[in-house]
DNA sequence: ACCTGAACACCGTTCAAGT
DNA sequence: ACCTGAACACCGTTCAAGT
């Protein structure tokens, strides 16, 4: 009467996360993700509560990546040049996850849980504490993040449509922030 | 054998609006919007083409109207006070239509027409022309919305979790853009 | 303890039939 | 010309029944 496990957590919300790729979120359902772990739909509830879970779960684990990347990005000790390896790290992370990514900031996906939240803000809080000094960290951090995030959802929605050259968009912004970010805020 | 029309296009638009911020996106269905204009579901389908044409209607709407509120911020003449009074309209837009705003900036949303994005992108470029000079001008307002928006779509989605004064790091962002955009960038 | 088929509510969409 | 009921495919979710 036992009755053996025929998949796990991990690898529905490995599977989940390899659907959204592939098939944006609209297509991460219940019955693709049990087809692509062998088991019928009804089977996961044994393991998520729900749909929405399982996207939170996806969420979860995006964020957890994305923390690793910062996280090996900003290891130079040079504020400067830490901010930049920060924001191309973002950047990369987005073009390798573009449908994943910005649900990492979307208001209806319930957004990261507060330790991969906490992972993800670590590094960019100490580089800006570095640059901006300790009293303007939090604001200076949130500065970053917004940028970047809004420039990367803009990027992955093609809203970047009056021509231009956006790589040198994204330079100019970094430089702009570097510089907006180090000057008489040593508070 | 006429028959006369019982709704019309923006009737189903204006009801897709008020829909998407009363009860969300997902509550934004076929039958709802039917019902709020006094018809039944099928019969929508002789105004829009299906249900993602609709939603593409609503954030077109959606950013016609934030173009207005933007083009009436930005109107002092003074490059740095119209930036501040540009994001300022920015956040009250996006506080005023916390289901919309995120839209236009989303993915899988199409994101609106040639036409609205350029109506909701001049008042921006002509602030940005005469803050960091013609030359700089586009990477200025990417640099400037990226901001915006991303700070906006953290804030409506909860995001901004490590406690601290929200308001004060939005003032922080945008003195420090100001203040980047604003220097040695005359090219 | 986990898996399954069957069932239910709900949604988007099509279409023949009405006026 | 527009509106409708009926129908279909599809989805999330529950649950009793299997092992």
């Amino acid at each position: 009467m036992p009755a053996p496990a025929r998949t796990s957590t991990e690898a529905v919300v490995a599977a989940g996360r390899a659907i959204l790729e592939r098939e944006g979120l609209a297509g991460l359902t219940m019955q693709a993700v049990a087809t692509e772990v062998g088991v019928r739909a009804p089977s996961l509830y044994k393991r998520v509560r729900d749909r929405a879970a399982l996207v939170g779960l996806v969420v979860d684990a995006v964020a957890g990546e994305l923390a690793e990347r910062l996280e090996q990005a900003a290891s130079t000790g040079d504020p400067q040049r830490d901010l930049r390896a920060l924001a191309a790290a973002f950047r990369s992370f987005a073009h390798a996850n573009p449908a994943a990514y910005p649900l990492l900031f979307d208001p209806r996906s319930g957004g990261p849980s507060p330790e991969a939240l906490g992972a993800s803000s670590a590094a960019v809080l100490r580089v800006s504490a570095d640059l901006a000094g300790e009293h303007h960290a939090l604001a200076a951090a949130r500065t970053v993040v917004a940028w970047a995030t809004g420039f990367l959802s803009m990027e992955l929605a093609g809203a970047f449509r009056l021509g231009g050259d956006v790589d040198e968009a994204w330079e100019y912004g970094v430089t702009g922030l570097a510089r907006a970010l180090g000057r008489d805020s040593n508070g």
